[in-house]
DNA sequence: TAACGCTGTGTAATAATATAACATAATTAA
DNA sequence: TTAATTATGTTATATTATTACACAGCGTTA
């Protein structure tokens, strides 16, 4: 596994930007953020955002074409991903359960495909906002 | 549930373009697709494929930015979607497994969220293309 | 060491995807 | 038959993402 210290200087100014972030971000917004650290353009961002989607430090939100980083610590590279993701507050949780990320892959296996990964996506009220 | 016949004139035509395809149909070749029949605007296309989004009609491939119709005559309105994606030849499979759709909202009720849908997209290679 | 491959950077331009705002028509419901 | 709802048409613009090109740094290896 690449480690943290092998990253570049954009892949570590945006890594660390979403990693202290709350929620999901969105590319542009993540521009915006690291302009004040000499990144100026879109492809700048998108290129570390690729890199680092590689090596599953971050996973990419489909559904909101936004980004977060991996909670799952021992998460290497991402073959399995799902998320809650809350339609009122936008909040995102990443999901990770051993059974269904079993189950899951065991039902690629036995579907015809040569499975190589998949992405799951909940949608709904988190805690907060079902009250 | 809405029928096909109550469909407003774009609907219709968006529905019947994307019901013939035989594969995932992107907004814009959708427009450049129905230019012929006076849908002249993104809008236009946008606004059917909400609308049959929303009646189930068709589903959004979220990974790909692309649309294709619901493949599930039962399905009424779309709350658990999952499909096989192809990487090679970007083919689209629905998956309709009353026991994966079972299995995934039931862990979902059981998350802590209020649970409302989930979209999930396997990917690998299909059946001619693992070959 | 020099040539090479690989990865990353910087920059400008542009492509692709999607929505806002406004005006009007058609359909449905009270 | 008015009011509410849904759909349309149009222009402009916002948002998301990629192409193309030039070059820098670094490790390999010949």
């Amino acid at each position: 596994m690449q480690k943290q210290e092998n990253l570049s200087k954009n892949q570590k100014i945006i890594l660390d930007l979403i990693e202290k972030s709350s929620g999901p971000l969105k590319a542009y917004s993540i521009l915006f953020n690291v302009k004040k650290q000499g990144i100026k353009a879109p492809l700048q961002v998108y290129r570390a955002l690729d890199k680092l989607i590689e090596i599953g430090k971050i996973h990419k939100i489909e559904s909101r074409n936004a980004f977060v980083a991996c909670k799952n610590s021992n998460c290497q590279v991402s073959k399995a991903t799902a998320f809650s993701i809350c339609e009122s507050c936008e909040d995102v949780t990443e999901v990770s359960n051993l059974k269904l990320s079993k189950y899951l892959s065991n039902f690629a296996d036995k579907s015809g495909m040569k499975y190589n990964k998949y992405n799951l996506e909940f949608f709904g009220l988190c805690k907060n906002c079902k009250k």
